[in-house]
DNA sequence: CGCACCTTTGAAAGGTTTCAACTTCTGTGG
DNA sequence: CCACAGAAGTTGAAACCTTTCAAAGGTGCG
C-alpha cells in the first residue's frame, strides 16, 4: 500500500501542530526530535496527571487520545476537554504546579517528556500558542454545554476535533479516526449515552456525517461550521 | 460610620488578591501602586475587550464586575466567566494577542492598565497564578454546565464567587455584594431567567442563602461546599 | 408620577433522562 | 474456525427537569 507508507513517513502530529502554531527554528526542532526519540507507551485508562498531585513533567502527546476529567462526589463524570495527538500536556507558567484535573488515557498512547521551557524561545512561543489554543477550546466547551442543544453540541464538538486534527495533519478526505465510545462522547457533551446515540442517528439521517467503526467523515464541514457560527481560530495579530 | 471608614481605608482588592496568590515584594508593590494611581472609570455595558480584536493592554479590574461573553449566531448568549474586583484581564503569554472573547462591563467599573510583564519577577508570578486560577474557574464552569442540575449550578457558582471575593477581601459575615440580575446569572449558568428565579426561591426556602437587594449571604458555606464536593483551591506544591 | 427594568407566577410544551431489555460487535480461547 | 463473554450500540415508554409564552407585581429613578 503506497498510501500507508507515505502516511507512515509523514511529519509526526506534534511537529505538524507546533510548527503551524509558531515558526520552529532548527534548535527547537532538534529539541523536539530528541524528546520524541525517548517516547514511551501508556495503556488505556492510565492516568497521565492526577488532580491535586504535582505535575512531574510536561508531556507531548504523540499518538492516541486522552481526556481531562472531573469527577463529582456521586460519580458523575465530566470530560473537560479531549486531547488528541499533537497536544501538549501540563505546561504551566508556575513553578511546582499542581494538576487541576485528572488526565486519563482513552486509548493506548505514545508520549514523551516535553523539552523544558527556557531552552528555546521558538519552542516557548509554541507552548504559549498551544496553551492559548487550549483556552479557546475551553471557552468553546463552555458555550457548547451552556447554550447548545444535543444536536448542536455533537456537531460542534466534531467540527472542533476536525479542525484540531487537521492542524495536526490527521485528516484525510474530510475523515478522521475517532477512538471514542458514545459513552465517552456523552461525558464530554454533558449528555447521557442513550441521548447521544439517538442524536447521532439523527445526524446521520440528516446527512451531516458518516461514522463507520472508528472513523468519522463529515459531509460538509464548511457548511456545518457556518450553520453553527464557528469561526476559524485566530490567536495573534500582526 | 466607623465601619465605612475602615472599609474605605482597606487594601484594594487587586492588592489583596495578588499578594495572596504570590508574595509581592516592594518593587512589585510600587508598580501596582503607580498603576492604580492611573485608574479610570468605565460605564456598564462598555466592552473592555472585543472578540477578534487585538488586546491593547492588560487591565486590572479594581472595582465593579464584568463578564466574558460569547454570542451564538441566533443571539443566545453564554457568560463564560465572571470577573470581580481584583481580577486581571487579558494577560497573554503571546505577543500581539487577539481577544478570544468579548469582555463586557456588568456594572460601572474602575480599571487601570496592568504593569507590563517582565518588569517584576514577583508580579509576573502573580500574573501566572492569576491565570492559573482563571483556568480552574473555567474547568469548574464546564463541570457545572455539563453535569450539575439547576439547583447545584446556582449554589456552586455562588460558592465560587464567595471564595473569589474572599480572596479579594470583599466578604464580610458570609455576605458579599452581587450586582447581578437573575437574567445575567442565567446566562452564566446556561439556564433561563425564569428557571433561575424559581430555583433561587427554592434555595432561599431551603435556607441555603439570603438574597436581599444586591447582597447575598450564604448560610453555611462549608456545609454547602461539602455537599457539592468543592475542594479548596490549590495551585502550587512545595 | 410614570416609565423602564427586574422579579414573580401559571400552565403547557419540549428536550433529555431514566430504566430495562435487546441486538450487534470484537476479541479471545477452545 | 466457531463459540462465547464482555463491551458497545440500539430501542421503547414513561418520568422528569427545564423551557416557553404570557402576564402580573415590584422597585428605582428622572
Amino acid at each position: 500500500m503506497i498510501n500507508a507508507r507515505i502516511a507512515a513517513a509523514e511529519t509526526p502530529p506534534i511537529i505538524a501542530r507546533l510548527s503551524r502554531l509558531a515558526a520552529l527554528d532548527a534548535p527547537a526542532m532538534r529539541l523536539l526530535d530528541a524528546a520524541i526519540a525517548d517516547a514511551y507507551p501508556m495503556r488505556a485508562r492510565q492516568e497521565l496527571l492526577s488532580e491535586g498531585r504535582p505535575v512531574e513533567t510536561a508531556l507531548l502527546l504523540l499518538d492516541g487520545w486522552a481526556a481531562r476529567v472531573r469527577l463529582l462526589v456521586d460519580g458523575r463524570r465530566q470530560i473537560v476537554s479531549l486531547l488528541v495527538p499533537g497536544d501538549v500536556i501540563g505546561t504551566s507558567e508556575l513553578p511546582d504546579p499542581i494538576a487541576t484535573s485528572t488526565i486519563l488515557a482513552l486509548t493506548p498512547l505514545s508520549v514523551c517528556a516535553a523539552p523544558p521551557r527556557g531552552a528555546s524561545a521558538a519552542l516557548d512561543l509554541a507552548y504559549a500558542a498551544s496553551r492559548a489554543c487550549d483556552e479557546v477550546y475551553l471557552l468553546a466547551q463552555v458555550t457548547r454545554l451552556g447554550r447548545m442543544n444535543a444536536q448542536e453540541r455533537i456537531l460542534d464538538l466534531l467540527l472542533e476535533l476536525y479542525d484540531r486534527l487537521e492542524l495536526a495533519g490527521l485528516v484525510r478526505a474530510q475523515g478522521f479516526d475517532v477512538p471514542l465510545t458514545q459513552e465517552t462522547l456523552s461525558d464530554a457533551l454533558g449528555l447521557t449515552p442513550v441521548h447521544v446515540n439517538r442524536m447521532l442517528q439523527a445526524a446521520r439521517k440528516a446527512g451531516d456525517l458518516v461514522w463507520t467503526g472508528k472513523r468519522i467523515t463529515l459531509n460538509d464541514p464548511p457548511r456545518s461550521a457556518r450553520e453553527l457560527g464557528r469561526n476559524p481560530l485566530k490567536l495573534r495579530g500582526a
